[in-house]
RNA sequence: GGGCCCAUAGCUCAGUGGGAGAGUGCCUCCUUUGCAAGGAGGAUGCCCUGGGUUCGAAUCCCAGUGGGUCCA
């Protein structure tokens, strides 16, 4: 018996008469409540048993089996907490979305660092796992979007200390009685339910975990999350690695909702059971009308699919054969009749997913959880084009977002609407591409070469199977290689520069690694540096002893007992001035904070224990606060502006300009820009008091919302609020004390950091007026250049150049005119090359390249060749040859700047060249007749 | 965050180191009872911006701007 099998010798399975059995088709072990049972229950040692036998007491709809398992768990002294968006990188910057209910909880809750909003606490989480994207609606039981019904509760070991919730709140047997008792009141029979020993592993952690088996499927997993990854840990888990236990201990269970309410329905696919509204209504819009017969038929079929065990979309292909032998059908009927209505449960389950990723501020762009929108909306409309479903995708998405109880439903169709503008033009120019390639191809016998499917795919987003569409209507063929998306892969990996540039990196990081495991030697010895930043931001002196001072390479690093410096964080810049002692001052250029502790980068050691008075540059400082202050108002006048989607993105404040990246699905325009900086100002005249305040962090996210993270999640049982007007924000920076404080905002410019990413560059108080002024002096310049007042230069400067447009065009006429005149108007002398008649005309005059051509032009129109030179800035030749006369220009050219120092070429019938030496033009231009009496010879 | 692609007439694009092009649209005229259409002629352009290479750059190189796309 290996450390783990003990984990679960719980007293509960004991008191309760439960077996331990080994399965004897996959030998998995599992407790049971029935002694004849043989096998763990779960395909493929079983087959699902409640299709069309549920089971349970009663049927329920999905919001119906939400509310029992929620007020089931609240009778039960839980509390009840509202869902987390979809979007979990608002929380934490290692995932992109919420996967399962334990996600809200990490890091900083399951690592004790902050205490849960309640506990033991229950949830219905939404979640979005995209992995089984193919899988949606061909299997009858894969959904994108699905909500994880969940208790948990957080536990610290006895002797545990330093953490932010204490004590064992429930552990593995409440745990399984609860699991039980919700069955139970769920009308189950207790005897036919299963739990099968299955160690979980994930994200760094590990436990012991339980899953419960009812008729075949799998009903809820209960993990016991207690351990975390340690190379030198006593337990070796499934994943090869092993781990020790921790401090916390997490009760982490999951009951999915769509599988609950599936069960209880006994439907043979989980999409009927989810959203029969949306099902119908998409199935009418579709036209897609079966008779009773095809109806009974479609009904057997998906009831025996749903009892295989099908977890791939592979699978179902192979097994619809045997399917229609069964039932005695064509399987190429079978698969026209259940194509579509796969189809049809796609849609519906991706509008799900669209909605609830757009409903919680998701905005669709090229990178990050962006894309996956756009992948998912995309991929919906074309599954939507397949089927012939013809309401707007605007419209189905919103369907689920109104039954998903979301506020912003107008927002979410514009986007939907945008995105499908974009979708359409990317297709237009990727189909104008494929046309055109089609048409080269198809003179060809070659299908289109796997290279420009590539190069379609990878950079112009056409699927190899659109291509292969079209291109087979202009009558080229296509052949799709197996390997088609591994070869796209393959142009991802990265070349030998990359690599090097890599390693580059490594070093780069190894060596502050260092720096940074040397400085925390010491910064762990110390307390926490006491901040008195926030107690007065006006107060720019105070006095300190020095607790440590850590010599560095370059200067010194000075550890306070308290200070007044900012460290840099939040993307506010580190303050600067000085340390000084009645002996020595030392400058303070640089200022960071390690675990708590404020090190002070200086020029020069004050001593340590010194006491010391502390300096700090206010002008900097100031000129900080108010770009901090006006970064919150900017991003609330957009929020207000663009819509409630607008989200924090990334910010870096500075002295004379700071930026704030919001992100946003259009182009700010104009019009936006100046709305936005209308109402920013107003919020600065408005001069109301900046505040802030430390809230317990649940209350805070009770009262606001998950907005006030704009800038990241601090850790901490309390948390920084700033309330400037109507915005607040969790935030370690510092602020004026009045809006007024700030004097005045100017936004400066936006600009497109990604797609769906916009970046607002901006300036406050003096900073705004330097900037406003320098815009006017570069204006009030040009407009004593052009003579007219600042208001008139748009006007002017487009006349100006409407102007020199037209002298551009009228030069161009006059140098055509002046070359008829000279080659018409004996100013050219013709020299006689043979005795044939062949004359040509040797001059030079200084002009331009484009009027000596034209003036070659003119004359080999009148049957002589033409060999001009223009000593202009270098020696330039035109070499201009009549049709009769069988004479290279090209060759000719190359000889005569050969002779310039330089090279030259073009067609046999006119030619160009030159080279720098200018003062052998003329010796040059005098050789010509001869060069072109050689050439005229040879031939 | 990274890779790749694109920027030329109002629009769609060709041109890949030496003379800026096609189709469509536009203007004028002709044909036609009118429409659809046909014929003839014409005007279109900082070839995205700034550097560099070159005797010479729409074309090659670098940077920027704007857009697209794929991947994590």
């Amino acid at each position: 018996m290996s450390e783990l099998d003990e984990e679960y010798q719980l007293d509960y399975f004991e008191q309760e008469g439960f077996t331990r059995k080994e399965c004897v088709s996959c030998g998995a072990h599992f407790w049971t409540r029935d002694e004849a049972r043989k096998t763990c229950g779960e395909p493929p040692c079983e087959q699902y048993s409640f299709i069309g036998n549920p089971g349970f007491d009663a049927s329920y709809t999905l919001e119906e089996m939400r509310e029992e398992f929620l007020s089931f768990f609240e009778d039960n002294d839980h509390e009840r907490i509202d869902p987390y968006p979809v979007a979990a990188n608002r929380w934490r910057d290692d995932v992109l979305l919420t996967q399962a209910s334990i996600y809200d909880f990490q890091p900083l809750i399951t690592s004790g660092q902050a205490p849960p909003p309640a506990n033991p606490l229950c949830i219905s989480q939404p979640s979005i796992r995209m992995d089984d994207i193919q899988n949606v609606g061909k299997t009858g039981r894969h959904t994108m979007a699905f909500e994880m019904m969940a208790h948990h509760a957080f536990n610290t070991r006895e002797d545990a200390e330093g953490y932010a919730y204490q004590g064992e709140t429930y552990w593995k047997d409440r745990t399984v009685q609860y699991c039980d008792e919700f069955f139970e009141s769920m009308g189950v029979d207790l005897t036919e339910l299963i739990y099968i020993e299955y160690p979980w592993v994930g994200g760094g952690n590990a436990g012991p975990a339980l899953e419960v088996i009812y008729r075949g499927v799998e009903l809820a997993t209960l993990v016991f999350l207690s351990m975390e990854e340690d190379p030198e840990g006593e337990y070796e888990m499934p994943d090869g690695n092993r781990y020790s236990k921790m401090d916390t201990y997490i009760v982490d269970t999951g009951y999915g909702l769509e599988r609950w309410t599936w069960v209880s329905q006994g439907t043979p696919t989980v999409y009927e059971a989810v959203y029969p509204e949306m099902i119908s209504f998409l199935r009418e819009n579709a036209g897609i009308d079966l008779t009773d017969e095809e109806d009974a038929l479609v009904h057997r079929a998906a009831t025996l699919a749903g009892n295989l065990d099908i977890d791939e979309a592979e699978d179902m292909e192979s097994a619809r054969a045997d399917i229609a032998e069964e039932l005695g059908v064509d399987v190429d009927r079978l698969r026209e009749l259940m194509e579509p209505l796969e189809t049809i449960y796609a849609i519906a389950d991706h509008s799900r997913t669209l909605a609830y990723m757009l409903g919680d501020g998701i905005v669709p762009s090229n990178v990050e959880s962006g894309y996956l929108v756009r992948m998912v909306l995309r991929r919906t409309k074309r599954l939507t084009n397949t089927v012939g479903v013809s309401a707007p995708l605007d419209e189905l998405v919103d369907m689920q977002a109104e039954r998903l109880g979301y506020t912003n439903r107008d927002t979410i169709r514009d986007i939907v609407r945008t995105e499908l503008e974009k979708y359409r033009e990317t297709l237009d120019r990727g189909g104008r591409r494929v046309r055109q390639l089609a048409e080269e191809y198809a003179n060809t016998d070659e299908p289109i070469s796997t290279t420009e499917l590539i190069e379609l795919y990878d950079s112009h987003g056409m699927q190899p199977d659109m291509v292969a569409e079209i291109a087979e209507e202009h009558g080229a063929s296509v052949e799709i290689p197996d390997d088609f998306f591994s070869l796209v892969a393959a142009r991802h990996t990265e070349p030998s520069s990359a690599v090097a540039d890599e390693k580059q990196t490594d070093t780069t990081a190894t060596q502050e690694e260092t720096d940074h495991d040397d400085l925390k030697a010491h910064v762990s010895e110390l307390p926490p540096t006491e901040q008195l930043y926030y107690d007065d931001q006006d107060r720019m002196e105070f006095e300190a002893i020095v607790l440590d001072v850590i010599e560095r390479e370059e200067g010194f690093a000075v550890v306070l007992d308290q200070t007044m410096f900012y460290p840099e964080g939040g993307g506010q810049p580190a303050d600067t001035g000085a340390l000084s002692t009645d002996d020595t001052s030392a400058n303070v250029h640089d200022v960071q904070q390690r675990d708590g502790v404020i090190l002070h980068w200086t020029d020069d050691d004050p001593g340590k224990g010194e006491f010391v008075r502390g300096q700090i540059d206010a002008t900097r400082r100031k000129r900080l606060m108010a770009h901090h202050t006006a970064t919150h108002i900017i991003g609330h006048s957009a929020r207000e502006v663009l819509g409630d989607h607008v989200r924090q993105a990334g910010a870096q404040k500075g002295i004379d300009s700071s930026r704030l990246d919001v992100t946003h699905y259009e182009r700010i325009s104009r019009a936006q820009r100046q709305e936005i900086e209308r109402i920013a100002n107003r919020i600065v005249r408005d001069n109301t008091p900046v505040v802030q305040e430390w809230p317990d962090r649940h209350v805070a996210e009770e009262q606001y919302g998950f907005d006030i993270y704009q800038g990241g999640i601090p850790p901490g049982t309390n948390i920084r609020l700033i309330h400037v007007d109507d915005d607040v924000q969790a935030c370690a920076g510092t602020h004026v004390g009045r809006t007024g404080d700030i004097g005045c905002i100017k936004i400066r410019s936006t600009e497109r950091v990604q797609d769906g990413v916009e970046r607002i560059v901006f300036s406050a108080g003096d900073a705004a007026i330097d900037a406003t002024q320098r815009v006017e002096t570069a204006l009030s310049e040009t407009a004593e250049t052009l003579d007219v007042s600042p208001l008139e230069v748009p006007d002017t400067a487009e006349r100006f150049f409407e102007e020199w447009k037209d002298r551009g065009k009228r030069i161009d006429a006059l140098k055509e005119e002046l070359a008829e005149i000279r080659a018409h108007g004996g100013a050219t002398e013709e020299v006689a090359i043979n005795g044939n008649g062949t004359t040509a005309v040797v001059e030079r005059f200084d002009a331009d390249v484009e009027e000596l051509r034209a003036t070659a032009t003119a004359i080999a129109e009148e049957e002589s060749v033409a060999v001009l030179g223009s000593g202009q800035e270098s020696a330039q030749f035109v070499v201009a040859v009549p049709e009769k006369v069988d004479v290279n220009a090209g060759e000719v050219v190359r000889e005569l700047a050969d002779r310039v120092g330089g090279g030259g070429g073009g067609p046999p019938d006119f030619a160009q060249g030159g080279g720098p030496d200018v003062d052998a033009l003329d010796a040059a231009l005098a050789d010509a007749p001869t060069i072109l009496q050689q050439k005229l010879e040879t031939r």
